[in-house]
DNA sequence: CAATTAATATTGGTCAACCAATTTATGGTA
DNA sequence: TACCATAAATTGGTTGACCAATATTAATTG
């Protein structure tokens, strides 16, 4: 009257053996897709302009589905590397906007800003990419800078506000920063406030002149490596739309 | 023997006309979507944690294809805004250490943006932030920085890293500085760096300690509205992570 | 023979069905 | 009544077929 039955024994689970056990990562085949092709651009083998293999040639030669070929393409596509010409195939596409700038701007969309708050924002990232191009510009900057000055002084004259050239000036000082995170942030932010204090004709008849002088102040600065002096000779000039945005704010707040 | 033939006669194109018309845009489903689900969350009515409906009834309800949906569903993903969760559903992304993760690492990665130069944009937007502070901060700030403040106290005495409440201490600066597009950039940029600071493990066995201390005196000098002082305690605050960026900066130059 | 038109092939975009994984509902047992 | 196991429903993920648009090739016309 004895029934045999199969008894497991329990032992204490010995923890320590979890310590040597690390965490398995899996790729997904998209990430893999995307790692092979940025080694292909970063070798040499593709170049700008240079066309890739068709999705559904991709998707067999990667042994996946095309899904996840579209899924590594449209990825690569948001960071600006490629380019998806529909009904033609997808292209390596030239270095136009970066995926910083589409992420700050995304980002940035995000909330509702006030004018204020942009050109408070402004105002210091411009001080300081004067104060880091009076320290690192070297001879080539002080050239664009100085052209895109002389360019400025030229449309002055001609009575013309010269707004492009205006912008110029700016973009230039922020290269010569030599920092690529700051000249993203003042590629997304100068342009539109330069040509929204346009619009606003925010100064009087004399204020492009003085614009100039303030624009050439900047630029001595910068040449003589006056890093002190080139931010605040820029935080001077950007002072007249500092204090508009903040009565524009004052009057919205007091209605 | 006449043929009667229908003569269409060939008008030169007015060109004027064309000015007056502009260019239209048609814009995809996806981004039509992406629009609304963002305005949702920044209208308040989705709030961290909250779960979408699930794909196949956006898709009926915005009456499109589940493509699209799931086109918008990701990109909103990419971009830390939302959180999929397979055969579970879809929520809304919680803006603290889980949001934007990897995500300017990757960035920065594929459009050869140097460390160093993030670093030291990161050092100046903190820095202002921390001064904008001392100068606006109100009661309800100072509470909620303060808070984060003993919560990481709480973590470092517990021999933790704190790595969020780390991440809360300088969010809650970045929101009492009340510049909407500095805190949005600071979104961006302070998340990513705490933690891969604290991956690196940059500091010696004292950091968090010291760490810990050097947030009380940023919090001081907000707390007692000096402005310059608060400004230098950032950056003295975060000048061991300058510092490692300029070596790690200068060795792969000499490599 | 060159130019134009029509037909075919290719390519990215979209869709509905199916799959895999999780959640929820239901029924049975202690 | 609480807990467990099973079944069913739901949900995001994947796939192959089809669609829409472009590129290429072939046929026709002058």
């Amino acid at each position: 009257m004895v029934t045999q039955t199969l008894v497991i024994q329990k032992l204490p689970v010995n923890m320590e053996i979890l310590k040597n056990l690390e965490e398995i990562k899996i790729e997904k085949p998209s990430d893999i897709i995307i790692k092979q092709i940025k080694n292909l651009i970063s070798s040499g083998q593709l170049n700008p302009g240079d066309r890739l293999p068709p999705e559904r040639q991709l998707s067999e030669k990667f042994g996946v589905g095309r899904s996840h070929v579209r899924d590594a393409l449209r990825k690569l596509e948001f960071y600006g590397i490629l380019k998806t010409l529909p009904q033609s195939g997808t292209v390596v596409a030239g270095l136009g906007v970066t995926a910083l700038e589409g992420l700050i701007n995304d980002v940035l969309d995000l909330n509702d800003h006030d004018f204020y708050s942009f050109v408070e924002t402004r105002v210091l990232l411009e001080m300081h990419a004067a104060e880091l191009a009076a320290e690192r510009a070297d001879v080539d900057d002080l050239i664009k800078i100085e052209n895109a000055l002389n360019a400025f002084e030229k449309e002055v004259d001609a009575g013309k506000q010269g707004v492009e050239e205006d912008l110029l000036f700016h973009l230039k000082i922020a290269e010569a920063s030599k920092n690529s995170v700051l000249n993203s942030l003042l590629l997304i932010v100068i342009p539109d406030m330069i040509k929204l204090s346009k619009n606003l004709d925010i100064c009087g008849d004399g204020r492009y002149k003085r614009a100039f002088e303030e624009h050439l102040e900047i630029f001595d600065c910068i040449k003589n490596h006056d890093k002190k002096g080139a931010g605040n000779a820029m935080k001077a000039h950007l002072n007249d739309l500092l204090t508009f945005s903040l009565e524009k704010k004052n009057k919205e707040k007091n209605k």
